[in-house]
DNA sequence: GGACACCGTTGATCGACGTCAACCACAAAA
DNA sequence: TTTTGTGGTTGACGTCGATCAACGGTGTCC
C-alpha cells in the first residue's frame, strides 16, 4: 500500500532511515520505529552550488535544513556593510534555526563548496514532534546545542587572544572531522583566511601570521588550505595558559 | 472539583494566567484556553538572593526558569580562571535553555539583585507541548530568539569598537526597559562595570572611559549605575558609521 | 601557453585598548 | 562620626592586532 517515492525536482527523495549520517544529524538516538516516520517528514533534497546561498537574511522562514553533503557558512550583515561569519557547518548539522523566532531568516547561509541539504518543512516538523517524542527531544537538543556553541564563540571572541582563537578553531575543526570519520590530524579547510578571520574577530593578515607562527613552532604544517596538526597537545596548551588576553 | 492550590516551600504557586508578565514571557501569544493549562505546568516559584546562583555549570538539568522579578547574569568559566558573561536577563526572560543539550547546565546563572523565578520542570514542558500546539511553538520561538540574540553579540564582539559596543548595549537595555513599561531614557543598571566589560569583551576601565566620553559628548548622563540617555539618535549614529573597527 | 583573478604571506607602521597605579565616591559597619 | 570595603574614574604607558603596502602562489579562462 505504499505510494511510489515521488520524484522531486532536485533528484532523490531524502530518507533518514537509509542515511549514513544518522549519528550526526537530527535523528541521533531515535528508535528505528521513529526513524521510519522521519522519512515522511523530510522533503526533497536540494543542491546548492559553491558560493550560492541556501537562504538569505529576510527570506521567509519555511524549513530547516540538514546538511547531506558539503559545508556552509552563516553570516550576518550590518547596515553599514560590516559583516560577521557566525558559524561554519558541516555534514549532519542543522541550518536555519535562526528563522523560527521571527518567521524570517536573520542570516545568510552560503555554501563553501557544492553541497546538498535535506529540506525539513518546519510546519511538518512541529506537527510530527507532537507525535514522536524522540523527535521532539532531539530537536530541542539540537537547538540547545546551538546555544551552547554560540556561548563558546562568545567566550572566544570576548576573552582570547589571536593565537588562542586560531588554536581553538583548529582543535574544533579537528574534532568535527574526526566525528565524521576523517583524520583528526590532517584536513582541508573549505573557507578562506578572510572567512576564518571574520568568524574569529580577526583580520585575515592576523590569521595568516598566526598560522605562520604555529608552523614555526612545529605545532601544525600549513599549505594553503591543507592543514596537518603535528602537536595537538601543544595547541591545547596554548588555550590553557592564561596569556593575559583582553 | 478543583484541588486547593498547593502550598509550596517558597510561597505561592505560580500562575501564568494571573501573571502580568504574560506578554513578555513564554506564554506570549497563547490563547486563554491554553494559558489555563500552563498553570499546571509551572511549578513553584523560587526566590534567589543577590549574588546567589540559580544553577551552576555542571548541575543536572531539570527545569527551565522564567524570571518573575529581578534580574540575572549568565557566565561561563574556562579552566584557567577566565570567565565571560554571556548575557543579562530581565523579567519575563527564560533561563536554563543551555542545559537541554547535555542534560547538564553549561553556565552559571547568578542573581544581580534579590529575584524570583518560576520553575518550569522540563519533562512536563515537553509533555505538555506535545498537547498544546501554542506552547510548543512559543517555546521554539524562545529558543530561536536566544540563538539570534547570541549572533548579535557575536557580531558586536567580533566587529565593533569599544564605544560602539557600549552604545549597542545601552540601546538594548533601553529597549528592554521600555518593553517592561519603564522609561526608555532613564534606568538603573544592576551590573558592575566589570560585568558589563566582561559581556562586551572589554576591560572595566575601557567601559568607564567610554561612559565618560559619552557624557562629555552629551549623549548620556551617567551617575554610577544610574543612566539617563540624552541623545538616543546620537548613540544610534555611533553604530552606523563604520568606524574601522577590528 | 600566457593573462588575469583571487588568495595568501610578510614587513613596517600606527592606534585602540589593555595594564598598572593612584585616587575618589558611596555604603555599610563600628 | 570614623573606618573599611567595594566599585568607579582617570592618567601614563605598553602591546597586540589593524592598517597599508608589496609581493608570491595557484587555478581558471582565453
Amino acid at each position: 500500500m505504499k505510494a511510489a517515492v515521488p520524484i522531486t525536482v532536485n533528484g532523490l527523495k531524502a530518507s533518514c532511515s537509509q542515511c549514513n549520517l544518522v549519528e550526526l544529524c537530527l535523528p541521533f538516538g531515535m528508535s528505528e520505529h521513529d526513524l521510519n516516520r522521519l522519512d515522511e517528514l523530510v522533503g526533497a533534497r536540494r543542491k546548492i552550488k559553491r558560493q550560492q546561498s541556501l537562504y538569505r537574511a529576510g527570506d521567509p522562514f519555511e524549513a530547516i535544513y540538514a546538511i547531506r553533503a558539503g559545508s556552509f557558512k552563516t553570516d550576518v550583515l550590518l547596515e553599514d556593510g560590516r559583516d560577521q561569519v557566525t558559524g561554519f557547518q558541516m555534514t549532519g548539522e542543522i541550518l536555519g534555526l535562526d528563522g523560527i523566532s521571527a518567521e524570517t531568516h536573520s542570516c545568510n547561509a552560503i555554501a563553501l563548496e557544492d553541497s546538498e541539504v535535506c529540506v525539513i518543512p518546519y510546519g511538518k516538523l512541529e506537527e510530527m514532534s507532537r507525535e514522536v517524542e524522540g523527535l521532539q527531544h532531539q530537536f530541542h537538543k539540537v537547538m540547545s546545542r546551538e546555544i551552547v556553541r554560540d556561548h563558546g564563540v562568545m567566550m572566544l571572541l570576548g576573552s582570547m587572544r589571536a593565537e588562542e582563537r586560531l588554536a581553538a578553531f583548529l582543535l574544533n575543526m579537528s574534532q568535527r572531522f574526526t566525528a565524521r570519520g576523517f583524520s583528526p590530524a590532517e584536513f582541508h579547510l573549505r573557507m578562506t583566511r578572510d572567512e576564518i578571520g571574520s568568524y574569529l574577530g580577526l583580520k585575515l593578515e592576523t590569521v595568516s601570521r598566526a598560522f605562520s607562527r604555529f608552523q614555526e613552532d612545529g605545532l601544525v604544517s600549513v599549505q594553503q588550505k591543507h592543514i596537518r596538526i603535528l602537536n595537538a597537545s601543544g595547541l591545547k596548551r596554548l588555550l590553557q595558559h592564561q596569556s593575559g588576553g583582553r
